[in-house]
DNA sequence: GACCTGCTGCGGCCTG
């Protein structure tokens, strides 16, 4: 079953023989006739000590690939131990941390060894039992970890000092992210506050899209120390469809505000994709990605509808974080022990390594966010033997008419959705976005470590976060420019001792007392949308990038940003007339630059692939029609009326940058989804500013991030300068060195 | 045109 099995020339695994008494008696119990591929190769490389990383693919066994070794190799020592953890395992979820609970507790137990579970759910007491009586193995979350460091510092020697390893699950979950950096950073603290050069570290993924950089996530500066163990076996056939439908155009806002009912208008384009997902679904088990929270309602009302309809008992559910917790669980648990067929309707909930077992298809509500998402989700199906995965996706297109957005007349969902699957069969995944300053992780790590320590001088704090942690990118005078600005009056978060060491101010007190100090992502943040007179329309997520002077579209309509009050987390918009049709919705996320890229090609191209239905060729055909017809493959500028439209096919930072380029020469410029809407502006006067912006330097990226709403987008860049966030957002969101390579595309297009 | 993740210590009350 396994391609590339390390067997000795008796036919017995070479793996097998290295394993110590009590685990190799716990895998006959198990009756396993082998090991898995990845096991196989693991155990070696593991025994051989130094970091590691395990890819393969989801229920390929990397837990046991893990643990396997690190309990042989504790084991011999277990007589006479100091106090102290063999083994630590870091988690991003509480329920994987429970499922690996179930998973280990024999092994653990064949073993003789404790295996304690720790997160915010699990009883003081039992967590007050580990830490006094610290061995075996602790099933952890970043956040517990940090908890431990920041209240008990003293005792992090004798819990982590004779730690054998740290096994890091879901190691792409962390990659680039501010919990990454938070957990690098607690890592790297435990190893100085247990007086160690360095504890292995083994992380264990299905979805790394490149491993130089998972390597340096690993063990940052020292990525060249980190040993890959890549599993061949996996890869089950794939069946797949792209299904497109044209929906009636939404009506438009009744003049004088309103609004139009979003929720109905969703309901009724969802009814002839319900219809098929009915036909498909009922009688299986599956999961149904729907996208959004208010989509994964709709979706499970209507197919609850349709079972009653039939007379038939309900077997659709519906998966996503506002739900409680115990009806989620319910339907986990339904769809890994319940024989009854199963529809699991969900967000990105269920994407992570959570044990639901197998299901016979995955199917997904338009083209998602991101070709690794894909990938995550294709590997919930298809896992047993000769049956292949099973993937659908359903994309909904306005009706055709001549009055319609270039944007829409597109067809981008189904292109997108095209160019995301061929680069899936190509074996592509986006990489993260590394190389971030996380300045906001970097006050939250200088307050814990000062928590952690009692106080220290701050060049010893720069050693210990920066030079020798993870903060690599910032030398020592940033750090402390980033010390004076957290020290400054109106942030009171640190002060200087007469002594010269680094203390906790007042602020800085009452953060890390809380209850919510040891997580380091943002939550819930939004701005109010205030109109003339103070009327508040309502909320907009926060990770939308806004300046004054661009359009919105909000409640169905259109609005100049006039303000925005970063701090009071406000804007103050008034109403604004445009040529456009209006869209709902103004934050996009963005796609990667190859992504991007795809979908030109995709445009361009002629080839129609076979996993298209009738609909979605159709769809295809428009697209290309309406591409042909605006002459995009030789000029990027579609003029609309009074405003032009520009498609320059980059991805996500590269458009919100280029639009700030064009803001800070006075171009009403705002990013839409793939394009740049510019207001008020001849198609030749636009190519002129382009052809500047082609020859001229790129411009100042942190000049242009100032232009920029959302500085504070952090959890604490409250406590920065303008300056620092504005040297934050430049470096993480913006790309300003490619401006002229922007300007170029286009007009390369345009000659 | 998203979505998701996480959390201590202590005082006071109740039950066996």
């Amino acid at each position: 079953m396994s391609a590339g099995r390390a067997d000795t020339d008796d036919g017995a695994s070479r793996a097998f023989e290295l394993l110590a008494e009590p685990v190799r008696r716990w895998i006959w119990q198990q009756g396993w006739s082998e090991l898995r591929d990845v096991q196989e190769r693991a155990v070696p490389a593991i025994l051989g000590g130094g970091d590691v990383i395990l890819a393969a693919r989801t229920a390929a066994g990397k837990t046991e690939a893990a643990f396997l070794p690190l309990l042989s190799q504790a084991l011999p020592r277990l007589d006479g131990r100091r106090p102290g953890f063999c083994v630590v395992y870091v988690s991003p979820l509480k329920a994987l941390i429970n499922d690996q609970f179930r998973r280990l507790e024999g092994l653990l137990e064949a073993c003789g060894m404790p295996l304690h579970r720790w997160h915010g759910d699990v009883s003081a007491d039992a967590k007050r039992k580990a830490r006094e009586r610290p061995q075996g193995v602790v099933l952890i979350t970043p956040e517990s970890l940090e908890a431990t460091l920041v209240r008990r510092g003293g005792e992090a020697a004798r819990l982590f000092g004779n730690l054998d390893a740290v096994v890091v699950d879901e190691l792409h979950a962390f990659v680039g992210t501010e919990r990454g950096r938070q957990l690098q950073s607690v890592l790297s603290r435990i190893e100085v506050a247990a007086g160690r050069d360095r504890i292995d570290r083994i992380g264990l993924s299905a979805t790394l899209g490149d491993m130089a950089l998972a390597r340096e996530a690993l063990r940052p500066g020292e990525p060249d120390s980190v040993r890959l163990v890549e599993s061949a076996e996996g890869g089950a056939d794939l069946l797949l469809q792209v299904r497109g439908y044209e929906c009636p155009r939404r009506p438009e806002p009744p003049p004088g505000g309103g609004g139009t009912d979003v929720a109905a208008v969703g309901v009724a384009a969802a009814e002839p994709v319900a219809a098929h997902l009915f036909e498909v679904l009922r009688g299986r088990r599956n999961l149904l990605f729907a996208g959004s929270r208010q989509n994964v309602e709709v979706y499970t009302d209507h197919l609850r509808a349709m079972s009653e309809a039939a007379r038939l008992p309900n077997e659709f559910f519906a998966h996503h974080g506002n739900l409680a917790r115990a009806e989620r669980e319910a339907v986990e648990a339904r769809l890994r022990e319940d024989g009854r067929p199963t529809t699991a309707v969900a967000t990105t909930t269920l994407e992570l390594g959570i044990d639901i077992g197998d299901v016979e298809s995955v199917a997904q509500i338009g083209p998602g966010w991101s070709v690794s998402s894909l990938r995550q989700r294709l590997g919930r199906s298809g896992r047993r033997r000769g049956v292949p995965s099973v993937l659908r996706i359903y994309v909904s297109e306005d009706a055709f008419a001549p009055t319609l957005h270039p944007a829409d007349r597109l067809r981008l969902d189904v292109v997108q959705a095209v160019a995301m699957i061929g680069l899936l069969l190509d074996r592509w995944c986006e990489p993260p976005r590394v190389g971030g300053l996380h300045l906001s992780t970097l006050v939250q790590q200088t307050l814990a470590l000062i928590a952690q320590t009692g106080g220290l001088r701050p060049d010893t704090a720069w050693q210990v976060l920066c030079r020798h942690g993870p903060f690599r990118n910032v030398g020592r005078d940033l750090f402390v420019e980033v010390l004076r600005a957290v020290a400054r009056r109106e942030a009171a978060l640190v002060e200087m001792s007469p002594d010269g060491l680094l203390m906790l101010g007042p602020a800085g007190e009452r953060l890390v007392a809380g209850h919510d100090f040891y997580a380091v992502f943002q939550v819930d943040e939004e701005y109010r949308v205030l109109a003339e007179g103070g009327k508040l329309l309502g909320t907009l997520p926060l990770d939308s990038t806004l300046a004054t002077g661009q359009t919105i579209i909000f409640n169905g309509r259109r609005w100049r940003v006039e303000s925005i009050d970063a701090r009071a987390r406000a804007l103050l918009v008034s109403p604004t007339n445009a040529a456009l049709p209006p869209r709902f919705g103004g934050g996009w996320a963005g796609v990667h630059d190859r992504v991007a890229a795809a979908m030109r090609d995709t445009l361009i191209g002629a080839g129609v692939p076979a996993f298209l239905d009738a609909g979605a060729r159709a769809l295809l055909e428009q697209a290309r029609h309406a591409f042909r017809e605006y002459g995009l493959a030789h000029d990027a500028i579609v003029a609309v009326g009074r405003d032009c439209v520009i498609f320059p096919w980059v991805g996500g930072p590269k458009l919100d940058t280029f639009a700030l380029a064009l803001l800070a020469r006075n171009f009403q410029a705002s990013p839409v989804r793939h394009a740049i809407e510019v207001r008020d502006c001849s198609a030749p006067g636009l190519r002129a500013i382009v052809s500047e912006l082609a020859r001229s330097p790129p411009p100042d990226g942190e000049a242009l991030a100032r232009l920029a709403a959302k500085p504070m987008r952090e959890r604490y860049d409250p406590y920065l300068t303008e300056a620092l966030l504005a040297r934050v957002a430049a470096a993480e969101r913006l790309e300003a060195h490619e401006v002229p390579n922007v300007a170029r595309r286009i007009l390369g297009r345009s000659a």
